[in-house]
RNA sequence: GAGCCAUUAGCUCAGUUGGCAGAGCACCUGACUUUUAAUCAGGGUGUCCCAGGUUCGAGUCCUGGAUGGCUCACCA
């Protein structure tokens, strides 16, 4: 316990409160406290409370004293309430002791429920206790707490003084029941895949190194549970997702936190049309149940989620974007050439179809705002995909974008073991060409493939993202309760 | 990883040309029995992010560092 000399005057003044009751006998953390109801649901039907006793629990948020009479506010996790306390009704001690709450402490109180002249439902106190003693003052009533840093670290009081952050993540446990209420009802089985892999596949990225001591090996934090999914297709299930969070050692930005959480979801039997239809319909349907609307706005931009959405060739969106006209080159070289005449950077190893990536990336990704799923990517970025048969330099795979964002990904799943491990090998060379993003060979993956996995779509959706469009969050720290921080000192 | 910006009381923020450290809320004392950003009277509670430097004198100028934010890079 900290020091008393060491605390400023605020803390020391509230722990001599707390001294000052115990010396009464009055233990300050109390036990168990039966409720009667949520603050809001009181102020919602005053009618129907009027008059009524009831027994509420919460934190107080403000005081208002008068003398002899005392008002405050009450905040629980339905919302806040005004309570009144009367020397009159509670006698010379309990007023007492009501007058000298701080701001911050959690109480239980049992009382009357009347309006004041003003029109404000309140509580007039018959009797409460003190459950909670609030030793740290509570940052400023009128303009909460504002500083990021303090918000990210400290986030259990930007939730008790910021009540829209409370919120967005009530709706944020809202669209994930949705969307497992939604694949429930379309017979997917929800499971759950290792996060410790000895092999980090199913993406491209750069994965986190832990260690078991008892095996002596090291693990990787999973980067996607894609390939464990598709070995449940092998054996014999045929609807199947996963909500769960994928590990990523990569930057951190507005968009990317180490730890992001994902919906993955493998349909035997189906393809990259299905998971289309699957995607529009879901997070439409998601948005009319949580939000009641199908069209948000998100940072002062209307976006329309009504489906059906715009699907647009990738090939036909770089033409249409940078002028380049893809179909129309056929070497790598040529493309290295067109996209440094377009003044992108190239380093001289892209093949033809990172470069395409390259355009697109520069040229496309910021203008999609309205919801588009962009078609066909190229074989050499889809290492996972099954080609085309009509294009086999192509797949039958989309991205999704909305607000120029990555929203969803999917394709029909390569389910040919050895073109898989042919897709394998050429990332291989690129991992040994210093590409430690190329995905790695795993060979209990090819050898379940060898067994047969049914053809199948597969869809991955970033929740994080999903959450920050339908909440309208600028930052994907603002939808994800403990961010990643730097400790202090 | 690079550039720009920020860091002053518990919180939100001012701080002029380099000249005694400020306000509002919160808090403390007193008044007030339907107030509501309650009101009235009084009280300033501080490692000015940290470490150096320049200067008679630094919250302010310079150098280095820490943390955060934004942009870029990275991240299909």
């Amino acid at each position: 316990m900290a020091n008393v000399e060491e605390l400023n005057e605020l803390m020391r003044v509230r722990r001599e409160k707390l001294n000052e009751l115990r010396q009464k006998g009055i233990e300050p953390y109390g036990e168990k406290f039966e409720r009667s109801n949520y603050a809001q649901e009181i102020v919602d039907n005053f009618e129907k409370y009027d008059g009524q006793q009831v027994k509420l629990a919460g934190r107080i948020m403000a005081k208002r004293g008068h003398g002899k009479a005392c008002f405050a506010n009450l905040q629980d996790v339905s919302g806040t309430i005004q309570i009144y306390g009367r020397l009159n009704d509670l006698g010379e001690e309990a007023y007492s002791m009501f007058e000298k709450l701080d701001i911050g402490d959690i109480i239980g109180l049992e009382g009357t429920v009347f309006k004041t002249r003003r029109g404000e439902v309140t509580v007039s106190l018959t009797g409460f206790v003190i459950l909670s003693k609030s030793l740290r003052p509570l940052p400023e009533k009128w303009h909460g707490l504002k500083d990021v840093d303090l918000r990210y670290r400290q986030r259990y009081v930007d939730l008790t003084v910021n009540p829209e952050v409370r919120s967005t993540f009530v709706i944020r446990s809202r669209i994930v029941r949705e969307i497992r209420n939604y694949l429930d009802k379309l017979g997917f089985l929800e499971v759950e895949t290792p996060m410790m892999h000895p092999i980090a596949g199913g993406a491209a990225a750069r994965p986190f190194i832990t260690h078991h001591n008892a095996l002596d090996m090291d693990l990787f934090l999973r980067i996607a549970p894609e390939l464990y999914l598709k070995r449940l297709l092998v054996g014999g299930f045929d609807k199947v997702y996963e909500i769960n969070r994928n590990f990523r050692n990569e930057g951190i930005s507005t968009k990317h936190n180490p730890e992001f959480t994902m919906l993955e979801l493998y349909q035997a039997y189906g393809d990259v049309e299905d998971m289309m239809e699957i995607t529009e319909n879901l997070i439409s349907s998601v948005a009319q149940k949580v939000l009641g609307t199908t069209k948000i706005r998100y940072q002062e931009q209307e976006i329309d989620l009504t489906p059906p959405w715009k699907r647009l060739p990738m090939l036909e969106a770089v033409k249409q974007y940078s002028g380049l006209d893809f179909n129309s080159i056929t070497s790598a070289e040529e493309a290295r050439n067109k996209a440094k005449e377009l003044g992108l950077e190239i380093e001289g190893h892209e093949s033809w179809g990172d470069v395409l990536n390259i355009v697109f990336e520069e040229f496309v990704e910021p203008k999609l705002i309205q919801p588009t799923f962009v078609l066909d990517y190229p074989v050499e970025i889809s290492p996972l995909a099954k080609r085309k048969k009509d294009n086999p330099g192509l797949t039958h795979r989309f991205e999704l974008f909305i607000y120029g964002r990555e929203m969803a990904n999917a394709f029909s799943e390569l389910n040919d073991p050895i073109d898989q491990k042919q897709r394998f090998e050429k990332q291989l060379e690129k991992r040994n060409a210093g590409d430690d993003e190329a995905h790695m060979m795993d060979e209990d993956y090819i050898q379940a493939l060898e067994y047969g996995m049914p053809p199948a779509g597969g869809l991955g959706i970033g929740i994080d993202r999903l959450v920050m469009l339908l909440t309208d969050s600028p930052s994907i720290r603002d939808v994800i309760l403990f961010p990643l921080m730097r400790p202090r000192d």
